[in-house]
DNA sequence: GCGGGCCTCCCCCATGCGGCGGAGACGGAT
DNA sequence: ATCCGTCTCCGCCGCATGGGGGAGGCCCGC
C-alpha cells in the first residue's frame, strides 16, 4: 500500500451537528480529507462543482432540493462525477430505490458506526463497487418475491405449452393464440387444458396469475 | 482506531492460482489473516466449521457443491456463522440473486482490484453493512421494472373497483367475488365492466395482467 | 335543491371458455 | 416391435363472462 493523495470528501447534510460528527470521524483518518460542506441540496451541487471531491456523503432530507435530486444533478452535469453515497436514517425508506435509480454509488444508514463509514468512503472512492446497508436485504427479499424459485410445474410444461402460456399471459384469446402459432383453435384448447391441469388452475386467469407468481414472465 | 485481533478469513476457490493471489493480497494487510483454504464446496463447509473465520470469500463455481449451497449450509448449521462474500466473474449472473437468497453478506466481482477486496473484507467483518458490485444496478433496475410508476388508471379506480380488481387478480370468479364482498353477482359484473373500461382491457385476464404490470398487486 | 359520482341490482344476448371423450401422426425409448 | 409422450385436430355441452341497456338509493358539493 503506497501512500496516495487523500480521498477528497464533501459532506451534505442540513444539520450542522451531523456534519461536524462526520467531519470528526473522517478527519481522524489520514487518507481522508473533508474538502467541503453543504447544508442544502442546491448548495451541495455547487460545492461539489467547486471542490471536485472524490466522494460525497449526501443526506436525503435537505431543504430546497433533496439529496436524491442533488445526486441526479451532480451525476448529470459533471463529466467526472464523484461517487455519491446517500446517507439516511431509515432503511425501509423508498429512498433506497430512488437513490439507486439516481445513480448513487452507495447507501448508508446513519446508525452505521464510524469504522463502517470510513471504510465505505474508501471503498467507493476507487472502485465501481457499491456498498449497501442492510436495506439491501429488503431489496433482495423483494427480488426473491419477484423472482421466486420456479415451481415444479414449470419444468413439466412442454415446449408448445410454454408458448401458449406465454401468449395467454399477454392477454390473447385462444383464437388469437392459434393464429399466432399457426395451428388450429382446437390445438390451442388442448394445450390450454394441459396447462390448467399442470398448473393446478381452473381457468386461464388463474393460469396467468400462476405464470406471473412463478416469475414465468420474467424468465428469458 | 485501536489495534484489534486480525480478521480471520477463509478462501474457497477451486483454482489454486486464485487462492494464492487472494492470499497474497490479504496477507499484505496486517489486520487480515487467512486461516484456511478450500477447493470444493464441501471442503469449504468443513474448513469453515474448523477454523471459525470472520469472513469467507466464496467462489460460486466449485466442484461437488457450488458456493451458493455451501453458503446456505454454513449459515444454516453454524450458530455464529461468518460473513460470506460470494465472489464470481460475471455480474449479470443469476448467481447474484441466488447468493442474496442464500444469505451472503456480500457479492464481489473477481475483477475488483486489490484495494476493493481488502476493504470489502474489512467492511463486512464488523458491520451489518452489505457490499455489492455494480450488479446491484441490475437489481435496482429490475426493482424499477417490478415497481413501476402506477399508470393513470390506478388512480381512477374507485374503492370498490380496486377491491374487485384485487380479487380478480387472485383468480376468483365473479360469483366468488360477490360472495367475498357480500354483494350480488350483478354488482360485481358492473364493477368488472368499469374496470375493463378504465384499464382499457377487454377481459378479466387482460385486466389481471394490467394489474400485475402496474405493480398493483405489490402495492399495500 | 339538484346534479353527479358511486354503489347497488336487474334483464337479455352472444360467445369465449373449459370439460369430456376421442383420434391420427410422429419420434424416441425400451 | 411396442409403448409413451407430444403435437395436432374434431364434436358436443354447459356455463361464466362480457356487452348493452337501465334503475334506484346514497352522499357530497355546488
Amino acid at each position: 500500500m503506497t501512500t496516495r493523495p487523500p480521498i477528497r470528501v464533501v459532506l451534505a447534510d442540513d444539520e450542522r451537528m451531523v456534519r461536524t460528527a462526520l467531519r470528526a470521524i473522517l478527519s481522524a483518518e489520514p487518507d481522508l480529507e473533508v474538502v467541503g460542506e453543504a447544508a442544502t441540496g442546491t448548495e451541495a451541487v455547487s460545492v461539489v462543482r467547486e471542490r471536485r471531491p472524490d466522494v460525497v456523503l449526501m443526506d436525503v432530507r435537505m431543504p430546497e432540493i433533496d439529496g436524491i435530486r442533488a445526486t441526479e444533478q451532480i451525476l448529470a452535469t459533471l463529466d467526472e462525477p464523484p461517487r455519491v453515497v446517500v446517507v439516511t436514517t431509515f432503511e425501509h425508506d423508498s429512498y433506497v430505490y430512488d437513490a439507486l435509480r439516481a445513480g448513487a454509488a452507495g447507501f448508508l444508514l446513519k446508525r452505521a458506526d464510524a469504522d463502517a463509514l470510513v471504510q465505505a468512503v474508501r471503498l467507493v472512492s476507487h472502485s465501481d463497487t457499491l456498498l449497501f446497508p442492510s436495506a439491501v436485504r429488503t431489496l433482495a427479499a423483494e427480488h426473491a418475491r419477484a423472482y421466486p424459485a420456479p415451481p415444479p410445474w414449470v419444468a413439466r410444461l412442454t415446449g408448445r405449452e410454454s408458448d401458449v402460456l406465454r401468449l395467454m399471459a399477454q392477454g390473447l384469446t385462444n383464437a388469437e393464440i392459434a393464429r399466432r402459432m399457426e395451428v388450429g383453435p382446437a390445438t390451442v384448447k388442448s394445450h390450454v387444458a394441459a396447462i390448467l391441469a399442470k398448473t393446478g388452475t381452473r381457468d386461464r386467469t388463474q393460469a396467468v396469475i400462476a405464470a406471473y407468481e412463478a416469475g414465468f414472465m420474467n424468465a428469458r
